[in-house]
DNA sequence: TTGCGGCGAGTGAGCGCTCACGGCTTCGCC
DNA sequence: GGCGAAGCCGTGAGCGCTCACTCGCCGCAA
């Protein structure tokens, strides 16, 4: 021990360091520090005042391995570039912070089960207490629903999964009310250019779509598959534009929309006099589109919000599951849809 | 210590535990893990199955607690929805990851100095080797800069801050490739529309605008001032439409562009024939919009991958700092600008 | 006076790991 | 055949904290 001869140490302080110079024990330091009772005032100042003096920070790995608790959330995202994703994450943060949690995010570059099983795994190996997927494929919600491990997961997505607790949006609702807005306004039917096949809200917003024009025993036809890019809606647009007698278009997301404007655009074929266009996110961008963009809003943030709050419920009642939360989009009305041509 | 008569405990399984089924000391177990030298491969083998049998994981509390690394780096961020900063993220969460680290992530609310360093602070509360702030503005990065803190921090940003190692794009010389790119084809001067004044992109970008119109002696226009979004492109549109003798303008990023491409489609203006239009950024909405947009690419993910190696060069070497790297954008050349009008 | 409950502290153990050591075995070499 | 070196493995301490105790003191009722 003769540390002590040093003077000064660079060393971080210590709890005893604190409790030394406040002349208390270690003990009562650590009630300060927890907000426990039974200290009296001017005990509690000296501690204040000896913790400031040294610029003393409890250890969160000391504390982290006696209380069995690492106060660390973990997120494990799919492609965290897309606005979706990315604005999940950011409400997830926010929620996290405010209940105390750090968060830990990892994410996935393939989309097999064994991926998904991988990233939790590492994110348990550091600890997390719970961990919020936000990877909206069958493979990783299937993946989630079998997971071996010992922490709560929350899934953000969509679909009927009943076995992992989940936040997700309307899909099929969004779709309809798109789908249902352009066939009121005349629309013989409507075409849709669909997200990849194993996205579950690509899956949703496509049975939205069917179903809305069944019910209204509107001709259904063949779907145009993109990937969300709006490269894919450009694509899907060239294909489209080759069909006879296309008045509307529902696409699953605003970028795909976006690509399919453009090859409209370039086609000479008007928005909406011609073709009506309907997208699905409402992006920011999407009221500057040409034309500005009729779409389905949904709150991404507070998506991410909910499935944060969903997750610290869990944890800190230890019930096991409240099971599905939804959240309800909302058609907003722009200049990319019009009444059905009389010809 | 009545444990033991409750045979297979539901309590994880600790290094102990391995060592006793295995039929070595916890120090082996250690040994094997850490892949330490001199152990006999039959020893090892039995100590990982030993591992795979009762599915042990390594606490990583107890580990950072004794060797006082944390295996995890921060990273905060200012508005992570946006295009840039998500991409960025994901690029530092890649290179993280192949670097052996965990990320964990923070957001700015406000921009003033003390929320940066109450974010390190957290940050650093939860045991992070390192900090990466992607917070571009002025104030956040002289914050970063008088930052007392002990670990490494690493800015991604712009400037020429040289009291903190940083990550940055060529920002001058982006917008210098624009602006000549314009006044190569004939147009008399370029018009610019910012971004926010304490955003360090936005000033470099004004800068290298500014400079290339003055080395050619061209006349240097009031700047419009935008937010990044699409919404204040608009906006600048609008004050754009009113003046005479537009033909060219550059704009701070890609949404602003878009933004006012819409309102000088609403006006009439016909782009790249009467005015030309250019943006920074190359999102890969960009050439799906109407027209497609002429911008500076600038590769998001590779400068959040160096940014992190940088961090870990500063951690692992304890080198001081590399100083400043730069990455240079390039004009990805589309249909949005065309030569000057001849009237 | 004695007893007793609760407030305000302190003491010691132990969380699960790594690090510094120390001891035993096996080999190479004169 | 003996001796040093290296290979292989075990022992104990301790990282910085919290949790379960214990202890002294004061006030109040018996």
């Amino acid at each position: 021990m003769g540390t002590e001869s040093a003077g000064t140490e660079q060393r971080q302080p210590v709890m005893a360091d604190v409790a030394k110079l406040a002349g208390v024990s270690h003990q009562t330091v650590s009630r300060v520090l927890n907000g426990a009772p039974h200290v009296r005032p001017d005990t509690r100042d000296r501690v204040l005042a000896a913790i400031r003096e040294l610029d003393y920070r409890p250890n969160s790995a000391a504390r982290a391995l006696v209380t069995r608790r690492s106060q660390t959330l973990g997120v494990v995202s799919f492609d965290s570039t897309l606005y979706g994703p990315a604005s999940m994450l950011d409400g997830i943060e926010q929620a996290a912070r405010s209940a105390g949690y750090f968060v830990s995010v990892t994410s996935l570059r393939s989309l097999d089960g064994r991926s998904v099983q991988e990233a939790v795994d590492r994110l348990r190996d550091q600890g997390v207490e719970g961990v919020v997927v936000i990877a909206p494929q069958t493979s990783t919600v299937s993946a989630v629903a079998r997971l071996s491990s010992s922490v709560p997961v929350v899934a953000v997505g969509s679909g009927n999964q009943t076995q992992v607790p989940m936040v997700s949006v309307g899909n099929r609702f969004g779709a309809g009310e798109a789908t249902g807005h352009l066939l009121d306004l005349g629309h013989r039917t409507v075409h849709h250019v669909a997200g990849p096949a194993n996205w579950l809200e690509s899956q949703d917003r496509e049975e939205g779509w069917r179903l809305t024009l069944q019910a209204a025993g509107a001709p259904v036809p063949e779907v145009q598959r993109g990937d969300w890019s709006a490269r894919s809606g450009y694509q899907a647009g060239l294909r489209i534009i080759e069909l006879r007698d296309v008045t509307a278009v529902f696409c699953a997301n605003d970028h795909m929309a976006l690509g399919l404007l453009r090859a409209l655009h370039e086609a000479g074929r008007a928005v909406p006099d011609e073709i009506s266009v309907v997208g699905f996110d409402d992006i920011p961008e999407a009221a500057y589109f040409t034309p500005p963009l009729t779409t389905v809003r949904q709150d991404f943030g507070e998506l991410g919000r909910r499935a944060l709050e969903m997750l610290v419920g869990e944890l800190e009642s230890s019930a096991p599951s409240p099971g599905h939360v939804q959240i309800t989009p909302e058609l907003v009305l722009r200049r990319s849809v019009g009444p059905a041509m009389r010809r």
